[in-house]
This record gives C-alpha cells, structure tokens and sequence, in this order.
DNA sequence: CTTAGTGCAAACTGTTTGCAGAGGG
DNA sequence: CCCTCTGCAAACAGTTTGCACTAAG
C-alpha cells in the first residue's frame, strides 16, 4: 500500500462520490501535484481487483469507481450523467443466484435506474421560468 | 434512407445478435466493400436517434446496437461479452415509473442478467476436462 | 538488495468530425 | 440542382503500456 494508493482511496471515500478516474485525479492532484494520470489508473485497478473498491461501468463512456463494495444498486442522471447509490429491496423482483436464463448461468444482476436528479430538475425549472 | 443505411439496418437485423459497429462494419464490407467504418457509426446514431434501432451501453467499453427496440432487458455474458435479449416481467420487481427515489425523477430502469452464456459455459468445462 | 510501484510519453481503442466530392430527391 | 450523405483522414477521449527511475520492504 503505497503513499499514492492511500491517498487515491481516501479521496474517492471522501468524495462520497462516484468518481471517473479523471475526477479523481483532479482532486488528487491538489495533495499529490506530481502525481500521474497513469497512476490513478493502475491504482484504481488494483484496488478493484482486491475487492477494496467496485467499478462501474454503467451508460456512458468514463468509468466510475464506487468506494461501497457493498451489493447495491445505482441511479443514473441521464442528464448530468452522475450517479448515486440506491438501495433496493433485491429480493423484490424475484431474483435469486444460480438461476438459469436461457442456458445462461446467472451470477448476479446490474440494475440502475434512470433519471433525472434534483439538481437537474431544479435547473430545468428555472430555465423553463426564463 | 440511402443504401449504405439500409444495408446496415439489415445486417444488423439478419446477425440477430447485439452487435457493435465495428461488428457490424465487417459484415456490412462484405457486402459493400468501399463503405466506411464513420458511415456505420453515423448511421446507428441516426437510426438510434429515429428508434428505429436501440444503442447498448452496457458493460464494458463497446456500445453495442440493438434491432429489438421494444422494451426489454439484457443478459450478458462476463466471459465472452456477449449481449442477448431476455424477457423479464417488468411488474415483477415492484418497479413503476414516475416514482421519485431520493429526489430523482425516475423515467427508467436498465436491468442486465450477469452470467455465463451456454457456449462459454460448454469451453470451460472441456478445458477443466483436459 | 529486490521487486513492486511511479511518472512520463507514447501507443492504442473506440468514436467523432472536417472536408471535398458523390448521389439521391 | 440542392442538400444530405459518403469516404477518407485526421482529431479526439479515455485508457493502457514500455521504460527508466524511485522507493518500500
């Protein structure tokens, strides 16, 4: 665990957030400025492959990086693209591992929801005002 | 609808699969081998934009495009990255639209099975077998 | 020491865009 | 004709990698 990986995983914590890698990098930089690109990179892939953090790879292009490994689901701002944890009954819609689907093993389910976020909807009113 | 649009519209119909352009710009050179790989794109931009086709933007970094346009959600395998359809009842889950979850307007939800499709499933048996 | 981790730049992949010319309505 | 669409090449964004150097154990 290097200076730079801790500082990469107390900022992604701190931020609350699901951060891009470039996000991310930008608020590292402000404590680490030497730091790389390449390194957040690397670090945010070792970190999830540990299991420390989880990677997103929802609508989108940028990966994001969520600092709650626990299962849970996200909402997605099809508007500002963010994205926020939610947490949803998953017995609710009849899932249950190691099912089969169409002679597909299933090992689990990604689910979002899709949006629009109050900070969004609170711009939309005012433009619609204006 | 030009020639090269009808074409991409009916390789990607008759593949039957969740392609990706440049999937989809291989089949398509055969047919018409001068076209270009930025027509493709152009093209499933504009026939996603009409919904006449749906764009995929699911795991991993490809936008996958999809014939089927009705409501629907996915399974993807997490070996080969595969996408197919499946059919899920939409009421199962508990879910309506227009609720509101920690101030998000909800207009939606994507919902993709995770698991291993029956030909990765199959190599990985003969390998342990060998 | 030795090995994993770093910073930098350059490579790569998937996608988009500017432009001049072609082709359909 | 006009205007949209095309092909090509070059630009772009996000991510990854090769390399020489550094630093942690």
């Amino acid at each position: 665990m290097t200076n730079q990986r801790e500082i990469i995983l107390q900022e992604l914590r701190k931020s609350g957030k699901h951060l891009t890698a470039d996000g991310l990098y930008e608020r590292v930089k402000k404590i680490m400025p030497r730091i790389s690109l390449a390194t957040v990179y690397r670090n945010l892939e070792t970190l999830s492959d540990k299991g420390v953090i989880a990677k997103l790879e929802i609508s989108g292009r940028q990966k994001r990086f969520d600092y709650d490994v626990s299962e849970h689901d996200h909402i997605y701002c099809v508007q500002c693209h963010k994205v926020d944890n939610v947490e949803l009954d998953r017995e609710l819609f009849g899932y249950s591992a190691d099912i089969s689907v169409q002679g597909y093993k299933i090992t689990g389910y990604r689910l979002q929801l899709v949006g629009i976020c109050p900070v969004c909807a609170k711009r939309n009113k005012e433009k619609e005002k204006s």
